[in-house]
DNA sequence: GTAAGTGCAAATGATTTGCAGATGT
DNA sequence: ACATCTGCAAATCATTTGCACTTAC
């Protein structure tokens, strides 16, 4: 009984069939799930928002059909810390700033690594892809608590 | 019988003395393997190693000692990929550039990050600390082998 | 002597895998 | 029909923790 089939959950479950899997209950309440996110979602969230429309959806569906969707090219993963993976669209990538001392995240558009990835591809070649880990840091409220690091 | 006993290791050692912490065969393997190694290491790599002189030195020994440490300041870990995390001396940190496609690792060095720093400082008040995640790309040779991404 | 440190085994948290049965096409 | 998916249980991998025993100081 989703009210709203979003249009871009269709155009996935397009692709999927254009790809020749099938389109499961599971499989399309998870795009579901992550067009109506918007922003990221562990595999745990996800698999809970899933089974308020079908309770027996195992932990492990929901992790395949990640693997799956990130093959397509429909879903990417971060790692904004030490604990679980964060999924999110690919349409909702960015960058993330994460404070050590709080946790708290700041997201970041490209333009934040535009230098550092011309540098990377001048020096190196290397097509910097900044999403998949967060930058870890302190924010101006935990650095002032702790107050050890003289700003230079 | 280590051969040559760093003078770093004396330091490091004397600095955990300072603290009030005791100065055991395990910690002092570890700190001379960590000395020795120059770059990075997996808690079971630093195991191995201390293992060679001291064979009973338990994993969990290892981490709780890399724990010590990393409060200390004296050491820290990054985090290169999908496996264990990478332990090294804090006075050998550095960032790391690594290929999603052929896991190739390059490091560089601060100046790579100084734009990003000052940006994230201006716009965030945040702090960057650059050395902790990885930044994910693919190198020149695996965007060939591909051939999908177009260049920019 | 005594608290900090250690070895070991068992717990944890995130993710993966093997397999028998269910289901989309 | 038949391969793909799924649910479940068990395995895995990196790391942590509880506890009784050692050891540095």
């Amino acid at each position: 009984m989703p009210a709203t089939p979003s249009p871009a959950v269709e155009d996935i479950v397009e692709a999927l069939r254009a790809r020749g899997a099938r389109v499961t209950t599971p499989r399309r309440l998870l795009v579901e799930c992550l067009v109506r996110a918007g922003g990221h979602r562990t595999a745990e969230e996800l698999a809970a928002e899933v089974r308020s429309a079908a309770p027996d959806v195992h932990l492990s569906t929901i992790y395949r059909n990640l693997e799956e969707l990130e093959h397509l090219g429909v879903v990417s993963h971060a790692h904004l810390g030490h604990g679980p993976a964060m999924y999110h669209l690919a349409t909702a990538t960015h960058a993330h700033l994460v404070c050590r001392g709080c946790g708290a995240e700041l997201e970041a558009g490209p333009e934040l690594f535009a230098d550092l990835a011309r540098e990377a591809m001048a020096r190196f070649g290397f097509q910097v892809e900044p999403y998949h880990f967060a930058v870890v840091g302190s924010c101006e409220r935990c650095r002032r608590a702790l107050g050890s690091d003289p700003v230079p």
